[in-house]
DNA sequence: CTTGACATCCAAAACGTTTTGGTATACAAT
DNA sequence: ATTGTATACCAAAACGTTTTGGATGTCAAG
């Protein structure tokens, strides 16, 4: 059906191979054999295959990149952005993007190694880092290209981009002790993902570095969710002796916990200071508006990319 | 560098042809040379390369998507669900997902070119339809297949798949109505978009259903931003009468309003009512908890895939 | 002994590119 | 006349598959 090369140098006369070169601009075709080639390519709308292409070439210019899917309710605002930044970079780049979608766990691997396996990829971009990251290790057993938003725990040496989310925390319980919040209780996640961890450091070390006593009963682990948050939330409001804030490790649990603080009918930001990460359009228009720290995500993905 | 057909074809001592046809599984080879063929392949890590295959079969099975993205703040929870759902759909069926991001606008139209034109895919999946929908009449006029999910206006014949928004919202105006709710505000969205049209129509055939005045003052277009929720809803706050319920288009708007109505120290649900559409785990988590219509955005994304 | 049916195999073409390693011609310098 | 140097071109191989249209050998029926 498409126009090929063949087509084009049938009608002009020439050979497959100059016409290739032509439209190449090498030169070894005479200026007005390339013109003639070019003018007959538009005119026959040619637009050369890409699958030959790339077979010639041994090079796909496709980037891979698995959605972790949890679940039919997957609305975690992270990944659309990410995503737009991932894609807007590689457009103009000149590569693809190819996505597929697991849930993390033990087929989460196939989809990494179908991919590599059968060539459809140059490389992949991972995202959500686990300390044990299987799909880390594989990829650089495998001498596979990659480049990961987030670090990883274990030996493997490869290329990252990540947030300071320890210096983030920080800065956030530096934020509330300058107002004189004390009693600050901690929405952690679940501590095998990177970045959770990270942040979860940067809440022991800023307390410490004000020499605040660590209470492990104002420290719960929730899935990163809005459901979560608001359960655990929850949970602190019926503890004996209240905190006076409340740190979640993300933008969507902070609200959760606003909606739980708001519901028991106490003042935010008075009775209860709360704060999020990430910086999410959400926590932007949350009431009272939501403390929270800066994470680029678009632009994030488009430096993984690059 | 990786394993091919000639490889296995001189270890096992036959033709390239019959190792193809082996692993194939057609009857013209024997059973014995079947099982050694096999074994090697896996003995020596064959896996066929996508590339050649597509060359060969003029398929790619490949769908494309294009992520319409409003810019770098691009955090509508829908389109991660909606992929969610393309992504495991395509999946089972082996189909590979290429996606590239591209606004709205004059450019897009490139985006679907390109990929037609160079072959990269074989049916494209469409969002976000609009009334006059270039997109769409581009590949109908081309003859590519694709299908949508959202209907469009226009004289195109193809495939969708769609909510019936217009139901939707009178369900929302009839619920409201026996609660009565008689001043209903609308946050409109952009009318360009047909979901949004049909989610107004619905709004004014509700209205008519109850005999209840249509007040354009109380018609607001707002542009689906949790952010636009809250300004628009500002504005109808600042009325000279203010309306009972609010009606949004969407569940971000809606969110939006619940702050607004907060802000200005009013009850959500008793002085004002506010309802949504998406049901987005956003809304399931809003407090007060929000009122909106069930859009099940994973499973579309699937039906749409298959 | 021939014929036909069947089982097993394969060379070559095809898919649409790019690259390799040339050839042919013209013209200038020796 | 020979050599050298451009300039313009191209056949064939290569990338890794699948498909086409056979070929060969065996065995049973006639």
């Amino acid at each position: 059906m498409a126009v090929t090369l063949k087509d084009i140098a049938k009608r002009v006369g020439k050979s497959v191979t100059t016409v290739s070169r032509a439209l190449h601009d090498f030169n070894d075709v005479s200026p007005e054999t390339k013109e003639l080639v070019r003018q007959t390519a538009v005119e026959m709308g040619y637009y050369p295959s890409s699958f030959a292409q790339r077979l010639q070439k041994q090079k796909s210019d496709t980037i891979g990149f698995v959605l972790p899917t949890y679940g039919p309710r997957f609305t975690d605002p992270f990944f659309s952005e990410f995503l737009a930044g991932v894609g807007m970079k590689a457009g103009s780049l000149g590569f693809d993007i190819l996505v597929s979608t697991c849930p993390p766990g033990d087929q989460e691997l196939f989809s990494y190694q179908n991919k590599v396996q059968t060539r459809r990829v140059d490389g992949f971009i991972i995202v959500r880092t686990r300390k044990v990251d299987i799909r880390i290790e594989y990829l650089c057993q495998a001498g596979f290209p990659f480049v990961s938003f987030g670090r990883t725990e274990g030996p493997c040496n490869f290329s990252w981009v990540d947030e300071d989310g320890e210096s983030g925390m920080q800065m956030i319980i530096n934020h509330l002790v300058k107002r004189g919040f004390k009693r600050i209780a901690f929405l952690a996640a679940p501590d095998n993902l990177m970045f959770a961890h990270y942040r979860f450091n940067g809440f022991i070390n800023g307390l410490k570095t004000h020499n605040l006593p660590i209470d492990e009963s104002l420290i719960l682990h929730g899935d990163l969710t809005l459901r979560d948050g608001y359960a655990k939330t929850n949970t602190l409001l019926n503890l004996p002796e209240l905190p006076d804030a409340i740190v979640a490790s993300n933008d969507l649990m902070a609200i959760g916990a606003i909606s739980a603080v708001q519901e028991k009918g106490l003042k935010v930001g008075k009775d209860i200071a709360i704060t999020g990460f990430d910086d999410t359009t959400m926590a932007e228009h949350s009431h009272p508006p939501l403390t929270t720290v800066n994470q680029p995500v678009y632009k994030i993905g488009g430096m993984v990319t690059e």
